[in-house]
DNA sequence: CGCTGTCGTTCCGTAAACGGAACAGTCGGG
DNA sequence: CCCGACTGTTCCGTTTACGGAACGACAGCG
């Protein structure tokens, strides 16, 4: 792990909050030195140092550490989905993805389940998705939704990597397959990116 | 955060290996007296030492500084969010928050830095949220997006409590250099849902 | 112009984290 | 028994991360 990595982000998650060096400094409890030194890269800090730094920056340690692939992801032709977090409603089950999409070709998606909706919020980039026979888009910053119980397709417009989270809704109607629909996160990527067989 | 944790859990990976300190610590390059001290809490590790010691076990930092279940939550006197993420991009630096509304009284929140925007996708029950002169409304499965550099609020609506996913969205900053004003996805933005203009 | 405050960086003495060596304790073989 | 190889802890000199102070740069104000 690259120190300057870590100086950099804790740089920008304090200019985001526009507070300045010595202020920071000051409510974490460590010399200014101390943390210019860190923003630098040039220190080697010590791990209380950065619980005093990222505790005031409100931000658990692991966003400036955050290397490694926190959940499982999955690669298809254009797009790579890491799925954040899986939860049951009395109506639905959400499933919450950050979704990468390289530019080029795009990926084409089949059908889900009937009642089965997307949404997609998009952060940098432009994405086209949607209906296969009538995709949508939007900018950075704007948002899709469309029922995907139709074969659906990605497509990033442009050449800049287009950076989106993806809301997986499934009304929770009895589905009485014998495949035991379980909420396993790799059978329900594996639904995103890969296509799997009708019913 | 408690380093006598992070020890814990160095020595629980180490012997489920079934490695001894010494070798690990000769793997690792690290003294002996240093990983001793680790394990039993009374160091201070450094960054160095503690990348030099998972690296050898093969577990990501994380899996030494990760809270047990969940990362931060905040609470306030409607609104409980967790912070799943946080991405740093080419233009922003996002952070990703799965949040819940209490029915009742809303809650506001003080403005944030110019040209940060708010995106919430509503999973359940109807949320009133945005600008706190202005707020907007939307029923599970909708989206609401505003620039939040004015107090804002969120309310749910009935007696349903909201589940939602909130991102918040952090320009990286740049002095207005008005002439060199380039088409910033921002700027759109702030457009269509509020003219921020420089005090 | 100086005065005053804050900005971030750099200097410096001190405290402590570091690696190496020496330490007691344990196991297995000759 | 003795020995060697090993365990993990403790001691110690060196290295270095630490906080406080001093520094130059910049902005607002009289």
């Amino acid at each position: 792990m690259d120190p300057v990595v870590v100086g950099r982000r804790v740089r920008a998650l304090r200019e985001e909050r526009g507070i300045s060096l010595s202020t920071l400094a000051r409510l974490a409890g460590v010399g200014k030195a101390t943390l210019s030194g860190l923003e630098h890269g040039t220190r080697n800090p010590t791990l209380e140092t950065l619980w005093a730094v990222t505790a005031q920056l409100g931000v658990p340690l692991t966003a400036l550490l955050t290397e490694p692939a926190a959940g499982p992801t999955v690669h298809g032709a254009a797009v790579t989905a890491t799925l954040l977090e899986v939860f049951t409603d009395t109506d639905a089950t959400y499933e919450l993805y950050r979704m990468r999409v390289a530019p080029g070709p795009g990926q084409l998606s089949p059908a889900h389940q009937p009642g089965v909706t997307e949404h997609v919020t998009v952060f940098a980039g432009v994405l086209r998705a949607g209906p296969a026979d009538a995709p949508l888009t939007a900018p950075a910053g704007g948002h899709l939704r469309w029922v995907s119980d139709v074969p659906h397709s990605y497509t990033a417009v442009g050449d800049e990597e287009v950076a989106a989270s993806l809301l997986l809704r499934y009304p929770r109607h009895r589905e009485p397959t014998d495949q035991a629909r379980t909420v396993d996160p790799t059978t329900e990527i594996a639904i995103i990116s890969r296509p799997s067989q009708e019913p």
